[in-house]
DNA sequence: GCCGATTTGTCCGTATGTATC
DNA sequence: CGATACATACGGACAAATCGG
C-alpha cells in the first residue's frame, strides 16, 4: 500500500473528526503544532488540510485558524450517491444487495445527433448498453451507456450483466479519473414507467455524466435515469 | 487587484484552452517549459495546473504530460447552475432580467424538527424568508431561506426583495466560502403549483444548501425548489 | 491607535521517486 | 538503459490577517 504522507495525514484528521476528537466549531491546532504532531513538512500538512477544507469538513480562516465545520448527521448518509462512485459500489456502502438486467446490448455508430449529445466524435464506433439496476429486488434506475468499443474490447452483455467499471479496472487496467456530469429532472417516458415502479411521480432524476479514462480520453457516456425515491445527489462548492 | 500568482497562471491557461490555443485532446507544454514561460516557481505552476484538473479542463498523466480534455459546447452553458452562485449572478451571466417577489418574512425560533433538517442548532434565532424568483417575468423557484438572524442584522423584506448576497457580502462585509448542497426530486406541492406554471410537471428539483460564512458559522440554511425546465446542475467528480 | 506575537497564505529552490517512452 | 515528465516532499522566506497588550 503505497500510500503518500499527506494522504496519511488527510484519513487520520478526518477520521479524528469523525469521530469528535476535534468537535464542530472547535479549532484545529495550529500548522506548527500539528506539522510536528506527524513529524511533516509544513507542505504536506497544508495539502491535507486543503483536502478537508475540499470536503467542507473544515474551513481555514487567515490569522485566526482552522475550525472544524463537519457536523454527524449531517442529513443520513444514507442514499446518496458521492464522487466517483459505480453502481456496486454505492450497494456495498449501504448494505445493500445490487443486480442487473441487460436490457439492450449492441454495436452503434455515432450519428451527428448522437455526438451533439454525448461529446463521442461523429463516427466513432460505440458499445450501446441499456440496464436496469436493482437494489434488494427493486428497480432504482436506468441505465443508458455509450461505451468507445475500441477502450472496452473483450465487453459483452455477460460482463455488463455483472459490473462494467470492475471488468474495464481488474482486466483493461484502466483507472477512470475524471467525470463530468449534468442534473436535471425529466418527465419519465414510457420505457421509464415500464421498468420503474414510478408510483406518484411522473419524472425521473436524470444524470448525464462523461467519463475519461487514465489516458484522458473520454471513453463513456452515461445517463442514467432514477426514480426520484432513491436519488440523492451530495456535492460541496467553494469559492 | 492583488492576484496571486497562481491564480494569474490558472486564468491565462483557462482562457488559451477556451479559446483554442490549446486544443482538446492536445498536450501542454510540459511543466518545465511552462515555468520558464510564466516566470514562475514550479510549485505555483503545478498549483494553476491542478486548479484546470479540478475543473476537468485537463488531466494530467504521469510520465507522459498534460492533456486537454475540456471541449466547446460541452453542451450549452445557459441555464445552468455553477459552484457558488447566487440568483442575480446567474441571470446576469444569462442575459436575463431577475425578479424576486417575497411571500414571506418572519422572525423564527429553531425547533427540533427544524435543527435536525437545517442544521442549526435548536433554540437558535432565525429570520424564515419564502420568496419566489422569476426570470424575464416567469416564476422559476421558490426560495426558502433560513438566516441565522445574529449574522444578518439590519436583513429586511425590502433588502430581500433584491439580492440577500449582496446585502450581506456588501453591507456586512461578510463572504460566503462554503456551501455543502444536496439534490433531490419531490412531488410538488400545493404551494409549489400555486407559483410556478408547472405543466405537465408533477415534480421539482430541490437543492437544499448549507453555507458558511467567512468565520465558519453557517449562517444560511436554503432549500430551493426549481422549475423542472429551468434547472440543470453541472459538477465534476474526480478520484 | 500602535506594535508585536500568532497563524494562515503565497512563493521559491531543490531533491527524490516513479511512470512513460 | 537513459531521457523526459509528472508526483511527492522538504525547508526556508516573506506577506497578510488577526488578536492582545
Amino acid at each position: 500500500m503505497p500510500r503518500a504522507i499527506f494522504e496519511g495525514i488527510y484519513r487520520d484528521l478526518k477520521g479524528k473528526i469523525q469521530e469528535g476528537s476535534y468537535a464542530y466549531q472547535e479549532f484545529l491546532p495550529p500548522e506548527s503544532t500539528l506539522t510536528e504532531e506527524y513529524g511533516c513538512s509544513r507542505n504536506a500538512l497544508r495539502r491535507a488540510l486543503s483536502m478537508l477544507a475540499d470536503d467542507a469538513y473544515v474551513q481555514p480562516m487567515h490569522g485566526r485558524g482552522v475550525r472544524v465545520i463537519w457536523q454527524r448527521k449531517d442529513h443520513s448518509t444514507q442514499g446518496v450517491l458521492e464522487g466517483v462512485e459505480s453502481f456496486g459500489e454505492y450497494a456495498r456502502r449501504n448494505g445493500l444487495e445490487p443486480s442487473t438486467s441487460v436490457k439492450s446490448f449492441e454495436h452503434v455508430v455515432c450519428s451527428a445527433g448522437l455526438a451533439h449529445r454525448t461529446g463521442f466524435a461523429e463516427g466513432t464506433e460505440l458499445l450501446r448498453v441499456v440496464r436496469v439496476r436493482s437494489l434488494d429486488g427493486v428497480a432504482r434506475q436506468v441505465d443508458h451507456d455509450y461505451f468507445l468499443a475500441s477502450a472496452a474490447p473483450g465487453l459483452t452483455a455477460e460482463v455488463a450483466e455483472e459490473s462494467v467499471y470492475s471488468f474495464l479496472e481488474e482486466r483493461l487496467g484502466m483507472r477512470i479519473l475524471t467525470s463530468r456530469r449534468s442534473i436535471t429532472v425529466q418527465l419519465a417516458t414510457d420505457e421509464d414507467c415500464s421498468y420503474l415502479e414510478l408510483g406518484p411521480y411522473n419524472c425521473v432524476a436524470v444524470v448525464e455524466s462523461q467519463s475519461y479514462n487514465s489516458d484522458g480520453v473520454m471513453f463513456e457516456y452515461t445517463q442514467v435515469r432514477h426514480h426520484p425515491d432513491a436519488f440523492c445527489f451530495n456535492t460541496v462548492s467553494r469559492r
